[in-house]
DNA sequence: GTGAAAGCGCTAACAT
DNA sequence: ATGTTAGCGCTTTCAC
């Protein structure tokens, strides 16, 4: 590694000191404006980079937001990253993004590696697996903010970020039943989460208030196309046959209509379809696919900015609010019947 | 913030000089095993964390690595991230993932970035627009070791990691040809990057092998969904229709045929279609894209690999290799004629 | 096998 | 408006 120029390098070419130099450079307007310009050009002439380390060793902040997502590789997830992104540069924080793979033990993990990474605030969306959460605890004791949003606890000293997945799913399962759907069915994934904990209990809502509508509900294994396509190979099995289908997530919604429609099912007149999320493949499968539009990306920056917020006014108790934002219903091909 | 445990109070605690406990707890075995021991269960028992920045500022490195792609919401990109992930953290490493969003200035922008955060190496996949890489010079400079892998530079002094993107296109297009596809065409996107220069130029060597064929080239003007539909309404308006077409990615490829069918044509008896990643969406559109399959995950492997052997053996002249990842061609509906 | 001491580059209280 | 000074917590010679 070659010789870094430091403030101190500098210092004696300016014939200043140290603490000027820093000063300057970080355009503190107590130093003469004169002395800030000839900083800045000697420093850029130099090739100077300020050493982050010993910035942050002195300091004790790292200007760095930990991130922990279940995956990224979603269309959802990518919009609330990017507008995240957006927020933390804009305020001078960088972000480090990392995936649990909806497993508990490896969110433990990577709380644990950005705990000791020494993030400023961490921003989260939990797995579909049930936690006890103990290891965001030690963030509460160092009173780092942490955040959640979309997949949040349902009791938290945290702030939390989430869609009305209750009302979301009470509309598209009504939207199901306007479109004659009398035997109702709702797949999903067995999880205490919020997301899948509300969804369901939406279309439960709206099957309950129906007379003539009967619900029932398939978990899934997980939240996959191929998951989809399996659920499907059930119902063409079952005896009674749903002709109405709330499912929590359109690429699982997708697996199954596409497998539907193999088995000889018309969709919607045989069976009707709402997914969830507003993911493009919704609207790329055939028939395109009934779906809530979930604001990722500001789901993103009202989460990231309430991190912000609560990093500025440090020594502040951290604040624990619950903030919904409003989806919107899509209907497309899938739930529309000619009848 | 709290006080935080620093190696000076477990020395005190356990009456031992700092630097046998520094030396205790990176497991060094010159220092006696009761005492390595006793140190690790006292540091457990008060909470120590290590201070990343104390010993960075110390040793000058970050054990981290930088990793700058176009964008991280394709699979491909995933799975490429996903096996970087892995060697970087077997090997003690953390990333630091960027996105240029095919930018040229937001690239630039995010090299900088990595450089002052003082990243031990550097990742790239580069954007389609045409850059002269000046901002990665730097990094040479320092000795900062740099790979690129997927969209890589022509000529560089670091090391490539790619696909064999003329080949997989030859055949692609051959194949096109035996399935009585005379009229080709290749959907691309217009740059001097090697992903979609070499797969033109394998189009056109396939093409110019076989007698009776025509081949004709469409630009889109990004490689979305959306700009696939847009070139099939060209397609549709044109005189001469292409009875084969070879697209550059399966995103554009699906947009393309899904539009082509509303315009009325059979795919694959009129026009035969091949994308190119083996995105999921490939398995998913109706009818089933043929398509090559890129190994994202082995090439993010292989990449993170050879950046963690150039840090290990420091001081080496930086590697400038290019290593070529075998593809596979996958036939699926969209190009197996009945004919 | 363990300790003493110096210093990585920066910041901030306290001078002047 | 600028300088002095004292660390932040760790690693690493060089001693013993």
């Amino acid at each position: 590694m070659e010789k870094e120029t430091t403030i101190y390098d500098i210092a004696k070419e300016l014939g200043l000191s140290a603490s000027t130099v820093s000063r300057a450079l970080k355009g503190n307007t107590i130093i003469n404006a004169r002395t800030r310009a000839k900083v800045e050009e000697c420093a850029q002439k130099m090739g100077y980079r300020s050493n982050a380390f010993a910035s942050n060793l002195r300091t004790r902040r790292t200007n760095t937001i930990g991130v922990i997502v279940p995956r990224l590789d979603s269309n959802f997830m990518s919009a609330c990253l990017a507008g995240m992104e957006n927020v933390a540069s804009k305020n001078g924080y960088n972000l480090i993004i990392s995936q649990s793979h909806e497993s508990v033990e490896k969110e433990a993990q990577n709380a644990i590696t950005m705990f000791n990474s020494r993030v400023d605030g961490l921003i989260v969306s939990l797995t579909v697996e049930h936690s006890d959460l103990a290891y965001f605890n030690q963030f509460a004791q160092k009173k780092v903010p942490v955040v959640y949003f979309d997949r949040v606890p349902g009791n938290t000293p945290f702030a939390c970020f989430v869609t009305n997945n209750e009302k979301a799913a009470y509309e598209a399962t009504k939207h199901l039943i306007s479109q004659n759907c009398a035997r109702l069915l709702h797949v999903t994934v067995d999880s205490q989460i919020n997301v899948y904990a509300d969804r369901k209990k939406g279309f439960e809502r709206a099957v309950a208030e129906s007379k003539n509508c009967s619900g029932s509900i398939i978990y899934a294994a997980s939240l996959t196309f191929d998951e989809g396509e399996k659920i499907a190979l059930e119902i063409a099995a079952m005896k009674n046959q749903p002709d109405g289908i709330f499912v929590a997530n359109d690429l699982v919604a997708s697996g199954c209509m596409l497998q539907l429609q193999k088995s000889g099912f018309q969709i919607p007149d045989d069976i009707a379809i709402v997914g969830f999320n507003n993911d493009p493949i919704s609207n790329i499968v055939s028939p395109k696919l009934s779906t809530v539009n979930y604001p990722g990306r500001e789901a993103g920056i009202l989460a990231a900015n309430s991190l912000v917020e609560q990093l500025k006014n440090e020594n502040t108790a951290l604040k624990s609010q619950r903030v919904v934002l409003e989806s919107e219903f899509i209907i497309r091909e899938s739930s529309l019947r000619s009848t």
